[in-house]
DNA sequence: ACCTGAACACCGTTCAAGT
DNA sequence: ACCTGAACACCGTTCAAGT
């Protein structure tokens, strides 16, 4: 076990190690120690750069969305809110942990500050007022989340053949007594399970119905 | 310290304990061995139940949502589908440990079963084609996973006094010259932040793209 | 079957100390 | 300032054993 030298850490260097170790063991199989040991120093040298795992937490979601911040490219608005809500699930689902760490920690506020600043200047743009701009990109971002959210969990289950197993067993086992409808649209719900089609059918949804209260 | 009797112990029980336990300490405070502790048991006996702590929080998960399951109410499907996502948010905010069992838990598919069945029900007899209602079935559903998960978070930091000292000192903090928009539409922003206000400006822009849809 | 008790391999964090 | 090492109060889970 060879020991890191003396001033070789950096906060940098701590948020990117702990970033690999969250994507490799999941969020909840993360820890200090095991940070520490890949780090190769004692688990009390993070304390010299984070007063706690909290405080690691925000930094590795901070880190994300600032080095992942989708861009709106041009075009009409609603391509411009495409590819800002497009680009802001490309890095959730190529960063798992960012989806638990914006739904499980407290929200210190800054982290989706430079999100907000891009999106709302598209939708002002387009023509909104204030306060539609202000609640269709607070929609808009919690529709992301909740997509990516359950996008990436049924991912995760596909991806264990304990998991996909279950998931067949489970569906076979519906009795079209007590739950008709579901089995009847079994091949259709098997088609929303992830992919950017399901993402960008929600996406259209809200566009439509923003387009319409432009107009 | 009372041990409690032989055969006293019962799923339903634990459930219900661990339920209270979530509720009170939040999902990650949570442990088997507090939960024990609160039954007047060994950390073991829980085992006699539950092979394992997942296998238990899947059982916490499956019985909010078996007791508490909306209802469409009647009138026309907008209405139904408002009653229905609206219960679903209702029953998340009352019990905020939802949220993250439904987004950081593998999903046997089962648990949600009622609630597509019901939904789609609904869905389908307002005139929508099979793909149709199941992927506004997703979309709803996500849409309402995200905004509660983005609103309980909110709710909890505004709750602890710290929290909401360091929201306010992150407003002040943002340069305008960085960020213009946001500072501009601050006021407009902080409307934003939960309530239902916002939780049906998001489901009224679904529920018109799919009108849209229907005609 | 239902539950205990000791044990194992872990945690995050404090505290005093070393460089 | 930067980091170590021992220690504390926890975890989930296994295993052998008791009723």
């Amino acid at each position: 076990m060879p020991r890191t030298p003396r001033n070789t850490l950096s906060p940098e260097l701590i948020v990117e190690t702990a970033l690999g170790l969250m994507e490799a063991k999941g969020t909840n199989g993360f820890s200090l120690r095991a940070l520490a040991g890949e780090l190769g120093v004692g688990p009390m040298a993070i304390y010299t750069y984070f007063r706690n795992k909290d405080e690691l937490y925000d930094a590795v979601r901070d880190h994300l969305l600032a080095t992942g911040a989708p861009t709106p490219g041009d075009g009409p608005w609603q391509d411009q809110v495409r590819s800002i809500c497009g680009g802001l699930r490309d890095l959730m689902l190529q960063h798992p942990c960012l989806v638990q760490l914006l739904g499980g920690r407290p929200l210190s506020g800054q982290e989706t500050v430079g999100l907000a600043e891009i999106h709302l200047r598209v939708l002002r743009s387009a023509g909104f007022g204030p306060e539609d701009a202000a609640r269709a990109h607070i929609a808009l971002f919690t529709y992301v989340l909740g997509s990516t959210s359950w996008e990436t969990q049924l991912k995760a289950e596909r991806q264990d053949p304990e998991g996909r197993r279950r998931l067949r067993a489970t569906m076979e086992s519906l009795s079209s007594a007590d739950y008709p409808t579901v089995v009847e649209l079994a091949p259709e719900l098997s088609l929303t399970s992830g992919g950017p089609e399901q993402f960008e059918y929600g996406l259209d949804l809200l566009l439509a119905g923003l387009s319409a209260r432009l107009g």
